[in-house]
DNA sequence: TTGTATGCGTTATCAG
DNA sequence: CTGATAACGCATACAA
């Protein structure tokens, strides 16, 4: 399990100035290594520790002046408050969960980024979780994070919807990349991201167009197949779907063949990962991108601009997702009701230079 | 603040079969909500909580048949630790924190995933804090996070040897990709790699070369210079050393000009990105890689094979670092004294595209 | 508005 | 080996 700290929680300090000698004051009872509680500050402060847990935790419960004369307290003792042992009482815990199938998969990265920064402006700390790209580990590690976070949003899921709704009805949960009904989602809409990419491949004479499809189990895959279908219906193109074994890079490779054979000038491919291996594979052959044959990814993930030539790609805002649900989830966490419905982002293509007109 | 969640810490389970009606064993007093503690595995099994506790934190404290018991009645209960509960009375967390200068740099990305993996197998979850390249935020980032968790990894900090090791008299700590004396470290050994690396330039008809600097306040960086300069004396070998605004692929971009002038006709870099973005600028302005200039980055990214020609870098086994300092910490953590000097581990060439035979 | 008393789930100290 | 009981640091009903 991995845990991003935000960065407040505890009160604004002006680090005493180191004056003079022998004024520390008293800690605690017994070892004198630990670190100050509400009891030294009430102590300083000459009020009940009851009070000074009221000053420091919700605003305005206590006349202005002890609250300033507990805020100085605080300040000069440097003290912060202890999370465990605020969290034992009220069961709130400042902090929720994100479960991702792979850390390493910077598809996620932006989406771990997202959320962790939105939350660490909200003094939300984010637990991160991997679901090694299983559905039953991905259920196993919900059900014990749920436990210790507030909340939790799970990205891109491979479990079932009614496993979903379980865990939703247990604490707030939403979900990125996928339609739960009930449920809070963030999903990116790919029509018009896809719509301006086959667009753009009709444009440059391309006639069959090639979609290299991700997981099964992927919800996402699956729209984009589906938008792939209707855009190229639309643009009067001939679209057929290729089977990859995983989505990576390898995968990617591994796929070329199918693709060669399929007839298709211009490939969509589930994600970068995918369309990377493939040009990689391409290229060795002596196929000319995009000469030959235009290759279009998905995301717009850390690297897709290092290749040559650079990826065009549907750039998927996988950031803001991370940031909305956070923010959808910080919100159902004060009180909010979710949504309805499923907030939807845009897509949007980003033309490089793997894709381009098609050279008879 | 982001925490990695390991995978353990509870009871094992075997999904009490659903048998039947109202057998739902009766929760604690109030609302039925909360999850079971030790009180009610206690009245299940007849004991008092007390050597429930003792039954499963300590091993053999109980005798083998109450034990037995214990275990059945959590089990059957689904009974998990509360994690905070338990941290209030003992201090101790099962966490261990590592801070990064940036946690979307996928240098970090593999130290993160080595710690995280032989954190978790170990029953420790890690929490994770970027310090956004400051030294500043780095030390107050240190403080804040060492109060909540066991000890601390810091990977190539910014913050001077002070302060690090006075963070290292609180608690245990183990310092990655920089040498601390009085602290354990953890550090990649470069004289191996950039041997290897000068070596096979030499022997490649290269004369001159250049080495791109890292950040100023970067420890590894002047090592790697040190490296390029030894390394390049035992060949014979002129190098110069050309200053970065930044150590990412857009600093890469603008040292351009500089190696140019320089007259270098091979370049090793401070790390990937900035070769990657120094070769796209390079090829952009019409010069041939490798032909008339080889470059050879470090570290080896995720991504580094991306481009064309792929990356020839220096292997920094970064899992290994984050594996090796977890490793350390959770011996110490465990009462092991920590190692007395630093730990080497090696560097190699991995030798791709982008360096080879100079070109007249 | 502030003080008093009690509980949160667990471990630790002491008896028995 | 096991049971009672007091912390751990904070929050909160309730009383003042």
């Amino acid at each position: 399990m991995l845990l991003v700290a935000n960065s407040d929680y505890d009160v604004a300090v002006t680090e005493a100035t180191n004056s003079g000698a022998a004024t520390v004051p008293s800690r605690r009872g017994r070892g004198d290594k630990s670190s100050p509680t509400i009891y030294d500050i009430a102590k300083l402060a000459g009020v009940n520790p009851s009070t000074v847990s009221r000053a420091l935790s919700k605003p305005g419960r206590v006349s202005a002046k002890t609250q300033k004369i507990i805020e100085d307290a605080a300040e000069q003792l440097n003290y912060r408050v202890n999370p465990f042992a605020r969290a034992l009482p009220t069961g709130r815990t400042q902090t929720f969960g994100l479960i991702v199938a792979d850390i390493t998969n910077p598809t996620f990265f932006d989406i771990i980024r997202g959320a962790e920064s939105t939350g660490s402006s909200r003094d939300y700390t984010l637990v991160l979780a991997e679901s090694a790209e299983s559905a039953d580990t991905e259920v196993t590690a919900s059900r014990r994070m749920l436990s210790t976070v507030d909340g939790l949003i799970l990205a891109s899921p491979r479990m079932d919807d009614e496993q979903i709704r379980a865990l939703a009805a247990d604490k707030p949960v939403v979900v990125i990349n996928r339609d739960v009904d009930g449920v809070p989602c963030v999903v990116p809409d790919v029509t018009k991201g896809i719509g301006q990419a086959v667009r753009s491949l009709a444009a440059n004479g391309h006639k069959q167009i090639a979609y290299v499809a991700g997981p099964a189990q992927s919800w996402m895959s699956a729209r984009r197949w589906e938008g792939v279908q209707s855009a190229s219906e639309w643009s009067k193109l001939g679209a057929v779907r290729v089977e990859s074994s995983k989505p990576t890079v390898d995968g990617g490779r591994y796929v070329a063949r199918d693709i060669l054979d399929s007839g298709a000038t211009a490939v969509i491919t589930y994600n970068d990962l995918l369309a990377i291996g493939l040009m990689q594979e391409l290229q060795a052959a002596g196929v000319r991108v995009p000469d030959q044959i235009s290759i279009v990814g998905f995301d717009d993930i850390f690297g897709a601009d290092f290749t040559t030539p650079p990826l065009t790609t549907v750039r998927s805002p996988l950031g803001e997702c991370g940031s909305r649900a956070a923010t959808l989830l910080l919100d159902m966490l004060h009180g909010n009701e979710g949504p309805s419905g499923a907030i939807h982002v845009d897509t949007e293509l980003v033309v490089r230079g793997s894709s381009g007109r098609l050279l008879a």
